[in-house]
DNA sequence: TCACGCTATATTGAATACAATATTTGGAGA
DNA sequence: TCTCCAAATATTGTATTCAATATAGCGTGA
């Protein structure tokens, strides 16, 4: 058999796996079970074993030995706490960002928010959120410190099942462009306090249509942890 | 055959490899084949397999696709990197603290550094070291983000090691004292990029101290983890 | 009817077997 | 002697098999 990449099985289901948690077609508490998932992807459990341990130091699933692995579903309190700290992670790498990006980074920032105007005009919220990743890539990887990036990037993923419908509220997108400016803004300009300060307004904004959103139609128990899907 | 615990195989080779990484029986950059690890333990390589992965999580081994697994060393630039980090993670901690402490939290961090004082006066190295713990451990709980307090304080104890000598710098513990004072000071008053700032001085003046110490030895096997004292 | 315990089944944990990739080693040719 | 290539070897990745534990279902007795 041929690899396309270089990449092992179990690199990939760890992929697949987030993917399919992310997008939903795992529902927070859903049981994972390893013979399921091996033949999902067409693979043996050993793989799937493996992957799922690493899922787990992610944080996305949970594993209690020798009972299996389920989806991690996460109390309204705790998913308060983890926006909290991603939009401290955020601001701190957007400050550390204003500081030490090179003038190629803060160049090509100010190219790549440009770039996201259409997609926030035409409400392609799809484009939009795949750009906006990257946009804040960008800004993990100017604060030039790997492990805060990571630490970072982490959240973000962990905390992605739970703002699935972000950039569905009704003008969201363009306000998120424009938050998006003020720390582009604030980067270049290499003032830090403003950059920490725009980044943990725009992060905690999301989180606040969020939790508009949890409210609409959450009414009954939130469905942060329901096993049965909405 | 009958397990004493509930832990698992991998479980335990996880304590097991740790416990033999942090003593040195393996070196920084030694490989750990899975064959070899299998034999010492008394186990297969599929346990072996997953407490490498396990451990590779944590940092303390770094494995490249198929090319096997070798203990972690860390490049002074990776461990500028945790320093950095670290700072960072303190600093929002204390700003958060300075905002959201509860009065009795306030009274109990001004006690506390208060109670501090004879140990740096008296050049307690061993007690100031332990108490230092507790004073920064009480700024994480003020942060009152779970999560938060979690990564500082995973960051702190990953960089022990690398920190034993840290008071032994002539100098060091009023100097310490001092710098918490200030952190205290604008917790007490609520000053939030006062607080920021000055644990962020404190924890890089810190690493500086460690940084005259690094010098010293070179990247030959450092003591990353004698056991011996705290 | 309910509680309890036992058996049957399902699922995970570990060991072994097999496949694929990386590394080493030896030799051929310049 | 050195370089490069290829076969041999070693080591990791995956599949499969076996073992141990947890869960569910059933029956029995009070």
């Amino acid at each position: 058999m041929v690899l396309l990449d270089d990449r092992t099985r179990a690199d990939r289901l760890v992929s697949d796996v987030s993917a399919d948690i992310i997008n939903g077609a795992f529902a927070p508490g859903d049981r994972l079970d390893e013979l399921s998932l091996a033949d999902r992807y067409g693979v043996s459990r050993t793989p799937v074993r493996e992957a799922l341990r690493r899922l787990a130091s992610s944080g996305l699933v949970d594993v209690r030995p020798r009972r299996g692995a389920v989806v991690a579903s996460i109390t309204p309190a705790k998913l308060a706490e983890l926006f909290g700290a991603m939009a401290e992670m955020e601001a701190t790498c957007a400050r550390l960002a204003a500081i030490g990006m090179t003038p190629m980074e803060r160049r090509r920032l100010e190219e790549f928010h440009a770039s996201m105007r259409p997609l926030a005009a035409d409400g392609d919220a799809e484009g939009f959120a795949a750009a906006n990743l990257t946009f804040h890539t960008q800004i993990y990887a100017g604060a030039h410190n790997g492990h805060l990036a990571e630490i970072a990037s982490g959240l973000r993923s962990r905390l992605m099942p739970y703002r699935r419908a972000q950039f569905r509220t009704p003008g969201r997108l363009p306000r998120s462009h424009e938050e998006h400016g003020a720390v582009t803004a604030a980067i270049l300009a290499a003032d830090a306090p403003a950059a920490h300060a725009a980044m943990l307004r725009h992060v905690s904004l999301v989180e606040e249509s969020f939790e508009q959103l949890a409210n609409g139609y959450g009414d009954r128990k939130q469905d942060a942890g329901s096993p049965d899907r909405a």
